[in-house]
Order: C-alpha cells, then structure tokens, then sequence
DNA sequence: GTCCAGGGTATAT
DNA sequence: ATATACCATGGA
C-alpha cells in the first residue's frame, strides 16, 4: 500500500464537493463505496481488473488517489469519476431555468452544486432500479447489500473491505432461488436474472443503447423487456445512460416532492405530474433529482 | 393491526 | 384500452 498515483480533477465552478458528498452518504447500507473522514472510498474494475481508489475535496477540484501503479488504472479511475458525477454538464441553463420556476427555485437553492450522481455500470443500475420497485429505499439498501455481498467479489484494504458489483455472467447463471433467499421478491429475481441474460449475452450495452437516437427509442427498447417499465426505462436514463430530461413521473418520492413544493394537500395526479414537468423539458432528471434531493433533507428536519 | 414504500405484470372486464 | 389483484418485506 505504499505506492499510489494522485491526480487532480478539476471540476465546474458550479460543483460543490460537499453537496455531492451528502448525497453519497445518504445511507448506512451502501455498500459499494465507504466514506472517512469527508473522503470517498471505493474499488471498481478496470479492464477487468479491481482498482481501489479515493477522493476528496481539493482547492482545484477533486484529488483522487489510487491504490497501486496498475497502467491506465488513472486514466480509467478519472473517467469513472467523471461520469459518476456528471461532471461534463454545464448545468447553468437548468440554474437558470430554476430561478423562473417557484417549484424548483428552494430546492436548487439549498442544494446548489448537487449534480445527478450516477450509476456508470449498466447491470447495477438494473438491479438497483428493480429492487428499488414499490418498497422503500432504506429495504432497497439492505436487499442491494445482500446481494452485493453474496454475489460480489471481496477486496480488502487496511481493515476494510471493498466490493465490486457482481457481473451480469455471474449472475446469469444463477438459479431464482438463489436471490429469493435474500427476501428479494420472487419476480424480481426472474427480472434480475433476466436482464443479466441480456448483458452477459451482449444483447444490452450502453453503446448499444446511446445509439439507439433519443429518449423516446431508449425508452421503448428498455420497456420491451420483462421487468422493465416506464418508471425504471427512466430510472435507468437518468441514472446510467445520463439523460439529463429522464422523468420517472410514476415514482413516489417525485410525487411526494411536487405535493411539498406545490403545497398541496394530496399527492399530485399523473397528469398534473406531467403539467408541473412541462416548463422542464430539457431538464427534467436534474429537476427530478433536486426534488429528490429537497424531499429528504426536508424529512430530515422534521 | 393498517398503511405505505423510488412499480410492474398477469388477468379480467 | 382500462381496472384490479397481487407481490413481499419492513418501518411508521
């Protein structure tokens, strides 16, 4: 452990280390990083190959520092980074958009530099969207460290031990009952094993997903598989293939959000979901996850 | 005990 | 096409 590479990321002037960190540590059960001490901590596979690594906040941007001297280890670490948090966007234009719209305007106030943290792995962005179906967040947590730790590999580092996500292969292979033991539902593991048939067999990429044009194609692609349905083709847009106007506009938490800064008294119809969404177009994944964003910290104050 | 949670499918009209 | 039942666990 004495041998590290160390880069600097530079980030928009627009980013705050600290509003991204908040959103990362918003669980307990997360198991696919660790956080000291304001420092992110994390193992990922490159080219196959597990490369430990961590970040924190520096005065130019992001320093990361990684485990080992593996070649291309940096390069790879930096665009995992980069896509994790989304720090390609310019978002001035959805900042601007939100002074003009009363239903965002607190919500980006208060968490200004928040960027849509992704999911850059296709597979754990399926499996994360499926458990995450119709219970809660917090029991979505405890099924994804279950399965995490059952199924993936093990790196341990100075007391600590790291996971990789299991791959689509490993779990292509594996019987319902499998997963059902985790207390996982019995369709959702037929709709996990489904999905990781269709990435092990290269029938589901990112690539292939990207070139498939707009939204919309995405959209009917993902839905045509069992499973998979409006809200989580959307989920997965947002969170992995990184469109920044994915709306998921059956979700719970979005309708609880919009009742809050509406201020209605019941939760908002489907299409009034869609109406208050309307001046959003463009935006309205980063509109999505503010209101996200906004809902929790307000729960958190009680 | 009841209700709800980051939905979706199967089945019946 | 649209409505309803069902899933299954855990916290409020």
């Amino acid at each position: 452990m004495s041998i590290h590479q160390q880069l600097i990321i530079r980030t928009p002037d627009d980013f705050s280390f600290s509003e991204n960190l908040e959103y990362l540590s918003r669980s307990a059960d997360e198991c696919m990083f660790h956080i000291q001490d304001e420092k992110v901590l994390r193992a990922i596979a490159i080219e196959g190959k597990p490369v430990l690594f961590r970040m924190e906040e520096h005065p130019d941007g992001i320093m990361v520092t990684i485990s080992g001297k593996a070649e291309g280890a940096a390069s790879g670490v930096e665009r995992f980074v980069r896509d994790w948090l989304d720090l390609g966007r310019d978002l001035l234009p959805f900042y601007e958009l939100s002074e003009r719209e009363p239903l965002l305007q607190e919500a980006v106030r208060r968490h200004s530099g928040l960027r849509v943290v992704g999911i850059p792995d296709l597979f754990e962005t399926f499996v994360w969207a499926i458990l995450g179906q119709q219970i809660t967040v917090a029991f979505a947590y405890v099924l994804k460290r279950r399965f995490v730790e059952t199924f993936g590999q093990a790196i341990d580092a100075d007391g600590v031990t790291h996971y990789l996500f299991p791959s689509a292969e490993t779990v292509a292979a594996l019987e319902p009952e499998a997963l059902r033991e985790l207390k996982i539902t019995a369709r959702k593991c037929e709709y996990i094993i489904g999905v990781a048939r269709l990435i092990a067999d290269g029938e589901l990429t990112k690539e292939g997903l990207l070139g498939l044009g707009g939204d919309r194609a995405i959209e009917h692609r993902l839905t045509a598989i069992r499973g998979i349905g409006p809200w989580t083709a959307n989920y997965v847009l947002m969170r992995c293939l990184r469109s920044p106007d994915a709306y998921p506009a059956a979700d719970v938490g979005l309708h609880n959000a919009l009742k809050l800064v509406a201020g209605l008294d019941r939760k908002p119809t489907l299409p009034e979901v869609e109406a208050f969404a309307e001046p959003w177009k463009g935006w309205r994944a980063y509109a999505t996850f503010y209101l996200w964003r906004y809902l929790s910290s307000e729960a958190e104050r009680g």
